[in-house]
DNA sequence: CTTGGTTCCTGCGTGC
DNA sequence: TGCACGCAGGAACCAA
């Protein structure tokens, strides 16, 4: 599932070959997904590609703006001149022909290069909008502080310090868990990235987000910032059917410490790593390390 | 303020 | 081999 390293990728990608590109035509094979008119955005070039937590944003030089949200399954492809020749994986989840039957838009741009956006499951959106919306948009809009401060972060965006962390984490009783994947508390922690700064913080997840002492605040400030570090070094986790702007995997899932990993040994100490529901989600802990 | 349930959707694992 | 079934999951939404 797509988070702040996933999304990010994609986003390292899509600036690496969308800008300058010029969008020519957008077909919209699913029209429940995009929101807004092709019209707005037929003829304009791509300036720039923001993220927002786990949104993406391309801006365009007519002051409009591609909004997305890949959610769990969503994918955007560039296929281009420029790039790369296309992965060909035998999983027809990841690579291969394109379009397929999970493409829902595709974008046509100059020089013969394609956008694809793709999505299994459909719970992913894009949304055409004056460029000077899209920071009303409520997902944006109420998007709590991201844990690192990335190139095009949203200007003026609250960075998460280790101080304003502590603040957060002391005055929430909720499960430290639920807290840490709360877009509008922290921006772009997902589950699994949830999961492995705890099992790396040594913090049981079902633990009141108050009753850390400030010693564990501070570790898990830092386990956070190291696994999403790690994430995005690996070019994301492929845990499902994640890939890159050029359609290739990540490498993380290679890396997790707790995630998926149930009755696998803990990266720590050694003893099998349990699954357990919190807060509605499946959850990875160590219970020998995280008491 | 907070938690819990439901919804969207489809691939996949399970059991027979 | 094939079929029915239930589950997972980000985030919005509603209910208590």
């Amino acid at each position: 599932m797509p988070e702040l390293p996933e999304v990010e990728t994609i986003r390292l990608g899509l600036e690496k070959y969308l800008i300058g590109c010029t969008i020519e035509g957008i077909d919209v094979r699913l029209p429940k997904i995009f929101h807004g008119n092709t019209k707005d955005i037929e003829c304009a070039k791509v300036k720039q590609v923001r993220r927002f937590g786990k949104a993406l944003v391309l801006d365009l030089d007519n002051d409009f703006s591609i909004a997305a949200h890949i959610k769990l399954t969503g994918q955007f492809i560039y296929q281009g001149p420029n790039s790369p020749n296309p992965p060909n994986t035998p999983n027809n989840l990841i690579g291969g022909e394109l379009p397929n039957k999970w493409t829902h838009v595709i974008f046509h741009l100059d020089k013969g290069a394609t956008l694809f956006y793709n999505d299994i499951r459909q719970f992913g959106w894009i949304r055409i909008m004056p460029t000077r919306e899209v920071e009303n948009l409520p997902f944006i809009n109420e998007l709590g502080p991201e844990p690192i401060r990335l190139a095009n972060a949203r200007s003026g965006q609250a960075v998460l310090t280790l101080g304003l962390f502590k603040k957060i984490l002391q005055v929430k009783k909720t499960k430290i868990k639920p807290l840490l994947m709360d877009q509008k508390i922290i921006g772009g922690v997902g589950n699994i990235y949830a999961n492995d700064a705890l099992l790396l913080a040594k913090i049981n997840p079902a633990r009141p987000a108050n009753s850390l002492s400030l010693a564990e605040q501070s570790k898990l400030y830092k386990a956070v910032m190291t696994v999403l570090k790690r994430g995005l070094k690996y070019g994301g986790a492929t845990e499902i059917n994640f890939v890159n702007a050029l359609g290739e995997s990540g490498r993380y899932q290679e890396h997790f410490l707790a995630y998926g990993r149930e009755n696998q040994p803990c990266p720590l100490c050694g003893s099998e790593i349990k699954k357990i529901r919190l807060a509605g989600r499946g959850t990875y802990f160590c219970p020998i390390c995280q008491k």
